[in-house]
DNA sequence: CGTGGCCCCTGTGGGC
DNA sequence: TGCCCACAGGGGCCAC
């Protein structure tokens, strides 16, 4: 669900919570854990049974003070004050949730982990679908060399690194795009708005793009995405922040969800094609072909 | 190695 | 009203 803006916004929105000290921990699904030593994908659920019981709270900052919040494309960390880190990974419907002391959790189904700090406020990661879970580090220098295999970050490619990128492959440009290993922090939204703004058809093969081409792609995914931050986020569904705001930022898709309608520059019909199993919207005349 | 396909899950909305 | 199917913001793993 959440690409970079929606999970920078929940990283904004859980600045408060540095300083406090972790005192308890309660995991109702061990399955969205996924500590040192375990399988990178975690374990499936006919292995979740027989694999080791570990000291949980530890690895889940059980006992350390939180110290900062890293984000790197749609990842969010938290660094304890002793170098421990715990990795978010949201998925497509994954919630962090912070609830002040006497506060009552909302939205309490599908609450697989939930944090006890010592202001009496609680932080809790939900998530229907759990395609999301946590990845607990030693030390945040693990978890550094994870993020390694990302991308850049997209707030950060510039153009000529992000077209060095792209000339790696022939996939259309849309799929390019999605894989976090090319660039970190796009997703099926913003990509199509960024391709529509810069009138890229979705299907072009990647390294076919032309210099002018990438500089026009690179602006528009720096303004699609600044926008979005500061509307933020996109609430279709799930979305919210850690104090359980919606973002408005829906407001600004063109062409996202909006196969059949008018195109917004032109009026003609947006069209809808399939890439990468994945439904992409764009607009033929505007986008060429 | 790059690439395409399949799978992991639950919830919702539309069509019948 | 109810049922069934398609589809959803992501990404890991497998076989070519």
């Amino acid at each position: 669900m959440p690409e970079l803006p929606e999970v920078e916004q929940i990283r904004r929105s859980l600045l408060p919570l540095r300083g406090r000290l972790v005192e308890g921990v309660r995991v109702h699904r061990r399955d969205v854990v996924v500590l040192p030593g375990d399988p990178p994908g975690g374990w499936s659920r006919s292995q979740s049974d027989a694999r080791p019981r570990r000291l949980l709270g530890r690895h889940l900052l059980v006992g350390g003070r939180i110290e900062r919040l890293w984000r790197h494309g749609k990842r969010l960390a938290l660094i304890a004050d002793d170098g421990r880190a715990v990795e978010v990974g949201l998925g497509m419907t994954g919630q962090l949730l912070a609830v002040g002391a006497g506060e009552r959790l909302e939205a309490h189904g599908h609450a697989h982990v939930l944090w006890r700090l010592d202001d009496g406020g609680r932080l809790v990661f939900r998530d229907a679908r759990r395609f999301g879970g946590l990845w607990a580090f030693e030390h945040e220098a693990d978890l550094r060399a994870k993020w390694a295999a990302l991308g850049p970050d997209a707030l950060d490619v510039d153009a000529a690194e992000l077209r060095r990128r792209l000339s790696r492959t022939a996939r259309p440009v849309a799929v390019a795009l999605m894989d976090q290993r090319l660039v970190a922090g796009l997703g099926n939204i913003y990509v199509q708005e960024a391709l529509f703004g810069a009138r890229i058809p979705p299907r072009r093969p990647a390294n076919d793009l032309g210099a002018v081409e990438v500089s026009r792609l690179a602006a528009e995914v720096h303004a699609v995405l600044g926008a979005a931050i500061e509307a933020g986020g996109s609430s279709l569904r799930d979305y919210v922040d850690a104090s359980g705001a919606r973002g408005e930022a829906v407001r600004l898709h063109r062409v996202y969800g909006k196969g059949g309608e008018a195109c917004p520059a032109c009026g003609r019909v947006l069209e809808r094609l399939v890439l990468g199993g994945r439904s992409v919207v764009w607009c033929p005349f505007d986008q060429g072909s």
